[in-house]
DNA sequence: AATATTGACAACCGCCCTTCC
DNA sequence: CGGAAGGGCGGTTGTCAATAT
């Protein structure tokens, strides 16, 4: 038993908006307004259309001030940020934007910027220079033009003194096919497991391959596919973990080296030794935004936003998750 | 030149939440 | 307090244009 239809599907008009149909909507809403009720504004302005519709229309298309297109970097950057945090809360991720619709913002998502992250299309964040710890040296990393140009010179570091290490935790993510070292060579400098190339000492800061996806479009590992590791079987399993505030934050980037077909990370601050974890450990982070929002810089964004129903309807748990993915460190 | 594929975006659908009676 | 109605939202679909084959 399904919920009553809003309007007669039958004696409405669907499909696209003519001229003449915005133009009674825009004329009754700026004489009029609403009237708080989008049922009955369509019979009263004359309009052949659900209410819905019109609202839609309305809100997406005809209001003042709407701005259709051309992202800048500087918007790409709050909706990837935002999206980090709180998921596709498009409505909120709106309200940071002046001038943009929660549907736009969702079609711009879908349809180009989640394939320009997928494609390895610079973000300005990604290049912030992390720090490193003494033990590490900078190398010329070997990577891809595309990836050096995203990465710079920020990827792969060979540290100074290594220690042996050997893991006994399987690794989250698959190992990439090649001249990397098995899990049971992983090995470790200070306290950080890390993935050594044995012909160049380069070492590798493996962060989760979305092996949950069945092709290989790996991509940023946010959202809840992240909370979960992949066995050999290709089936996932929850891991501990821990939070780590974003004071705290070891940072990490990952991308896509189509060669290898796994993902690379930087880090920085790990040589606070407080913060040191345990090799082959797994820990969650909360995501360091590149506006500088955490969650509770959200929460208090979300708080304040003009917009409905939001953080208080959310599952706090599912939120928390949205907002990190986890590596292993 | 014809057809298939892809991309962009407007619009719709249906669920969930809030409000009102 | 409970049910109905309306609003809001995210996901999906439809349509058209551009591009590839």
């Amino acid at each position: 038993m399904g919920r009553a239809p809003c309007c007669d599907k039958a004696s409405v008009k669907r499909g696209p908006w003519s001229p003449e149909e915005d133009t009674k909507l825009k004329e009754y809403i700026e004489k009029h307004g609403t009237g708080g009720n989008w049922i009955a504004l369509p019979q009263k302005a004359g309009l052949k259309r659900c209410g819905k519709s019109c609202r839609l229309r309305w809100l997406n298309y005809l209001r003042p001030n709407i701005k259709h297109g051309d992202f800048s970097d500087e918007e790409d950057r709050i909706i990837c940020s935002l999206y980090v945090n709180i998921g596709s809360r498009w409505s909120i991720i709106a309200a940071q934007l002046p001038g943009r619709t929660d549907n736009d913002i969702k079609n711009y998502w879908n349809t180009k910027l989640k394939k320009k992250l997928m494609g390895l299309l610079p973000l300005s964040h990604h290049r912030k220079q992390p720090s490193f710890p003494s033990s590490f040296t900078l190398q010329n990393p070997p990577l891809s033009p595309s990836a050096h140009q995203l990465y710079g010179e920020y990827c792969t570091y060979t540290p100074t003194t290594t220690t042996s290490f050997t893991s006994n935790i399987e690794p989250p993510f698959s190992l990439p096919s090649s001249n990397y070292a098995s899990t049971s060579d992983i090995t470790t400098s200070v306290s950080h497991p890390v993935y050594q190339n044995q012909d160049s000492m380069q070492c590798y800061y493996p962060i989760m391959r979305d092996n949950s996806s069945n092709n290989n479009n790996n991509m940023l590992m946010f959202g809840s596919e992240g909370s979960c590791s992949t066995s050999s079987d290709g089936s996932c399993t929850n891991q501990g973990r821990e939070i780590i505030k974003q004071e705290e934050r070891i940072g990490c980037h990952s991308y896509n080296n189509n060669n290898d077909n796994f993902m690379l990370s930087h880090s920085n601050n790990i040589n606070d030794g407080e913060k040191s974890c345990a090799a082959g450990e797994w820990f969650s982070q909360t995501l360091l935004a590149p506006l500088g929002y955490d969650i509770e810089d959200i929460k208090q964004l979300i708080s304040s936003s003009s917009s409905t129903t939001i953080f208080n309807n959310v599952d706090e748990n599912k939120t928390e998750e949205k907002a990190m993915y986890y590596y292993y460190y």
